[in-house]
Order: C-alpha cells, then sequence, then structure tokens
RNA sequence: CGGGGUGUAGCGCAGUCCGGUUAGCGCACCUGGUUUGGGACCAGGGGGUCGAAGGUUCGAAUCCUUUCACCCCGACCA
C-alpha cells in the first residue's frame, strides 16, 4: 500500500450534526442504541408475536456466514448434523430432576392438536375434543428427546462415541427480551456427544469451548475468556459447564457459549447403557455445546460505534461496496468499465463486493448506508480516479480514506481486510484488558462496578451463599472460574474467608 | 405478576388540560424538473376507522366508563 497518500478525513462531527437525530450513541443510552442498531442496520425486528423476533435478510445473511464457519469447525472436529423433532413429550422432561427444575418455568405447552370455528362465528377457538393425551413441550434445548433417541442407537462400546449436532430452533418463554440477546425463540445449534469413557467427554467437552474460543477470536473479533461455571450458574442438568465470556463496550460481560460435561445424569435418566469392552453394562458419559443467535448481539455490542454497525470482514455479507460517482451517463458507462474489473479481481480472491450503480440514491446517501451497516470497505470511484488511475477506499473501522493506485488493487483490498479484521479484535482486546481489575477488598470491588463495570478478578470462598450474596448487594455474578488460573492465597472479597484462586464477576447480560 | 409510561399516516411526533372549520408537522413514499466526490433542491401529489367498544353532547382525537396492545423499570434467564 505504499503507493496510496493519505487524504484528509472527513469531519464525522459535521456529520452527526447533518444527520437526523434518529440514533441514540452509546454515551447517552447504550442499551437504546443497541436497539437502534439492530433495527436500522435492518439486522431484526420485532414481530407480531411478542418476545419473537424477525431476523432481517442483512442480519441473517451474517448469521449464515456463522453457520457456515462454525458447521466446518465442527465437521473438522469429528462431528455430523441430525435433526430432532421441535416437540418433547412432557414425561421426558420428569426424568432428569434438576433439568426440569431448570427450564419449568419457561416452557411453552402444546395441548391441542385441532382448532374449529367459533359458535358465534367470530374466530376460530381451541377444540376442546382435541386434547392431547400427553401434552407436548416445544424444546427449550434438547437432551432430553435426543437421549431418549441414543438409548435405541447404543448397544456396545463399538457404537461409541456418537458426535451430533443440530441447527435448530428452541422456545424459552421469557419474561423480558431483546432482539438477539434475549428472545422467546432463537436460533442455535446444539452438540451432542455420547462417549465410552469420563475422560473422553470431559476431552470432548473441553475441545468444543476450544472451538468457540477460536471461532470468536477469530472470527468475530471478539476476545473471550475460558472457564467454568460456578454450581449457581452451571446448566441444569450439568456436572461441569465450561463457557467463553465476552466483555461488551458498557462494560457487561456477555456469556457467548457454553459447553457442558453433563456426566451419566441424562443416561442413568434415560437407561442408557452400553456393554464395554470387559463385557461390563456401563452407562455413558455425555456433552452438548451451543451457541445461539445471541452471538449476533454480542457482534453487534463489542465493535459498533456512534456511526453505526461495524463488521468484522470475515463475517460481513458485503466485504466491500463499490460506489460510482458520476454526472453524465458517459462517465458512469467509463466508470462501470473500470468497476467491474476490479469487481472481477476481488471475486476472484473469495471476496464478496458489490457494486452499488442504482441512480435512485446520490454517493452521499449510500456512503452514509453501508456506513451503518458495517461494511468494512467502501471504493469510492469518480472521473478524477478515473483520469489518474485511482480510488478512494475507505475503511470503516477507523473511518479513513486514502486514494490508492489501481494497479494490484485486489492484493491490497485482501490486505486490508486481514488489518480490519486484525485491528477490530485488537481494539477489542485492548479494551478488556482496559477494564479487567483485580479487586482485593469490597470496597473496591463495589467501586469498580459502579464506576467503569468491566470483569473483576477476586477471591470468592467457594460457597454458593456467598455468590448469592453478592449478586443481590451488587446484581455482579461469577461469570467464570478461569481454566489453570493461578493458585493464589487470598481471602474471600465478601467473608475474608481462605481463597486459593481469583474468579471473575461482572454484571453481565 | 408489581410500579411507571405510551397508543393520532410506513416511521417519529404536535394537538387532548379548556370539545367547535376539511386533524396537522418532520422524515419516508409518488410525479416532473434541476442535481450527483459525505444523507440534494424546487414544485406538485397520495396516504388517517385518532388502539378498540360503549356513553355524554347539537357536535368528541379531546370529557366519562370499560377494554386491548405495546414500551420502560423490577423478580427469572443462553
Amino acid at each position: 500500500m505504499q503507493e496510496s497518500k493519505p487524504v484528509k478525513i472527513y469531519n464525522y462531527h459535521t456529520i452527526k450534526e447533518k444527520m437526523a437525530k434518529d440514533f441514540a450513541t452509546r454515551d447517552e443510552n447504550y442499551s437504546q442504541w443497541y436497539n437502534d442498531l439492530v433495527i436500522k442496520a435492518d439486522l431484526a425486528e420485532n414481530s407480531a408475536v411478542r418476545g419473537c423476533m424477525v431476523i432481517k435478510p442483512y442480519g441473517y445473511a451474517i448469521w449464515e456466514k456463522v453457520q457456515a464457519q462454525l458447521d466446518k469447525m465442527f465437521k473438522e472436529t469429528g462431528h455430523v448434523n441430525a435433526y430432532f423433532p421441535l416437540f418433547i413429550p412432557k414425561s421426558f422432561f420428569s426424568k432428569e430432576a434438576s433439568h426440569v427444575e431448570g427450564f419449568a418455568k419457561e416452557c411453552a405447552v402444546v395441548t391441542h392438536y385441532r382448532l374449529k370455528n367459533s359458535p358465534d362465528g367470530k374466530g376460530v377457538i381451541v377444540d376442546p375434543d382435541a386434547k392431547l393425551e400427553e401434552e407436548l413441550i416445544v424444546r427449550p434445548t434438547s437432551e432430553t428427546i435426543i437421549w431418549d433417541t441414543y438409548r435405541n442407537w447404543i448397544r456396545s462400546y463399538r457404537d461409541l462415541p456418537i458426535l451430533v449436532n443440530q441447527w435448530a430452533n428452541v422456545v424459552r418463554w421469557e419474561m423480558r427480551t431483546r432482539l438477539f440477546l434475549r428472545t422467546a425463540e432463537f436460533l442455535w445449534q446444539e452438540g451432542h456427544t455420547a462417549h465410552a469413557t469420563e475422560k473422553e467427554a470431559i476431552e470432548e467437552a473441553e475441545k468444543m469451548l476450544h472451538v468457540y474460543a477460536e471461532f470468536a477470536e477469530s472470527f468475530m473479533a471478539i476476545p473471550v475468556l475460558k472457564g467454568v461455571k460456578s454450581p449457581n450458574e452451571r446448566f441444569a442438568g450439568a456436572v461441569e459447564t465450561y463457557c467463553i465470556e465476552a466483555l461488551m463496550q458498557d462494560g457487561k460481560a456477555l456469556q457467548a457459549g457454553t459447553s457442558h460435561f453433563l456426566g451419566q445424569n441424562f443416561a442413568k435418566a434415560f437407561e442408557v447403557q452400553f456393554l464395554s469392552r470387559e463385557n461390563k453394562l456401563e452407562y455413558v458419559w455425555a456433552t452438548s455445546w451451543g451457541v445461539s443467535t445471541r452471538l449476533m448481539g454480542a457482534l453487534v455490542m463489542s465493535h459498533s460505534d456512534d456511526n453505526g454497525l461495524v463488521l468484522p470482514p470475515k463475517l460481513a455479507p458485503i466485504q466491500v461496496v463499490i460506489i460510482p460517482i458520476y454526472k453524465t451517463d458517459e462517465q458512469l458507462a467509463a466508470i462501470s468499465e473500470k468497476a467491474h474489473e476490479i469487481m472481477a479481481a476481488l471475486k476472484a480472491k473469495g471476496i464478496s463486493v458489490k457494486y452499488d450503480d442504482r441512480d435512485t440514491y446520490k454517493p452521499g446517501w449510500k456512503f452514509n448506508e453501508y456506513e451503518f451497516k458495517g461494511v468494512p470497505v467502501r471504493l469510492a470511484m469518480g472521473p478524477r480516479d478515473l483520469e489518474n488511475g485511482t480510488v478512494e477506499v475507505a475503511r470503516r473501522d477507523t473511518l479513513e480514506k486514502n486514494v490508492f493506485q489501481l494497479q494490484d488493487i485486489d492484493t491490497k483490498i485482501e490486505h486490508l481486510l486481514d488489518n480490519i479484521q486484525e485491528n477490530l479484535f485488537q481494539k477489542a482486546l485492548s479494551f478488556r484488558e482496559r477494564m479487567t481489575f483485580n479487586a482485593d477488598s469490597w470496597e473496591e470491588f463495589k467501586n469498580i462496578l459502579d464506576t467503569t463495570g468491566g470483569f473483576i478478578s477476586a477471591h470468592w470462598d467457594g460457597t454458593p451463599e456467598t455468590e448469592q450474596k453478592i449478586k443481590e448487594e451488587t446484581k455482579a455474578t461469577i461469570r467464570l472460574i478461569p481454566i489453570n488460573g493461578k493458585q493464589e492465597e487470598g481471602k474471600c472479597i465478601y467473608t475474608g474467608k481462605p481463597s486459593q484462586q481469583r474468579v471473575i464477576f461482572a454484571r453481565a447480560y
């Protein structure tokens, strides 16, 4: 990029003043900013069904990229996809005690299978004669139906391991919902594996945690902490819950993925046994792991700014947009010809590029549009560029504009995209580092929560009671207990009792 | 389920207290023209059961009663 010469960076304050004040800034109102962004960048909108969202094409395109990459990573680690039913017989649920307890309060239940015309002629009613023998639960997660199925699949150690994933929707009847972060219905993947030994199952749960972490950092450009959940925060039915945790720009934590070692809990509940090499009947060891459309929320909140969405190149549906600037049809024709050459070169490198030659919008309008939608790189080409053999290149992450010579433009853009991807990660990482604190006293702990927020590394006496008290008093929870955390003598931040390791606290989404 | 708030054009709002022309404004939309290197301008135009039902009145967006929906704050959560 040595041929590029810097030009004046446009003054964005001018733009902000000119822009219709229809969009909150992060400082004014962070949660409003998030809502505005999701809606105005066309990612999703609220639907006619309370708590359920419509994921719009642009948002769904990002989700498809997430899916495609994760699916590839799952396959590379030996997993295959399958599909299990949306409905789960109610009786299945009661088989694993802590599992029921965890989900009972948020289940949608199907009780009937038919409607009929209302006797008063006003619409339709549920036909009371069509009551189901056994009510069906709309899955909030699929452990029960899957383990009921696995019972029939597993006879011997030769049938193991089973490494299955499914892409599905699930329903959890939430009181309060927010687009992507918490919706009554959401999309996710859930991996469900069965193993002959405890060791193998634990290794699987840990392996998938690392897959998630790798995905978050390399593709979403979001740095994550890896650890295990405290008993309070553990998945209902799990022996151990591993998690990755990210820090949002407002200093709140967001759980970005979980992987569970389920022990033999579900195998025992569903009588799933196998004959070992030693011809002994044993219960199967299990894991499950998932990430959801919540990742979309994490993506938005990690990188975006007051000018709109900022997308990491690896997940951006459109990586490069080209906008022609012209007065006459002749100019447009000449620019279009050049633009198509550039497009072809970029596409040959696997870069997704859009040429926006609509004459129904002005260039300035388009600049704002793509900026708001987080397109990583924008090329603008006008008569002046045509004359000079140049193109104006604007990058979304830093808002810088430069003029590039057209020679080897494809390679330059390719490098620029890599550079943006890396820059976003580094920016998020240094933010997290700035926002991670050690607290050694209760005063210090509360002070951090009230001023900056962020991750707080502190000693904890290891009891659920203490965690609960801290939560009640500060709304902060233990986000995770770091894996391979440093052993260090200390005193619990709350009770003063001895502790061997710091854990990570934060207020969370 | 508790506490607060809002329902008027696709979106954002004014009008409601104190009832009275044809319900108004900005954005968006449509037509024509001039424009096009950071959200263009001018002119013209279309679009409303004023959340719903009932009542008071000569007359209701406005007053009364009932009801529904949504949003925000809390308890629950990937």
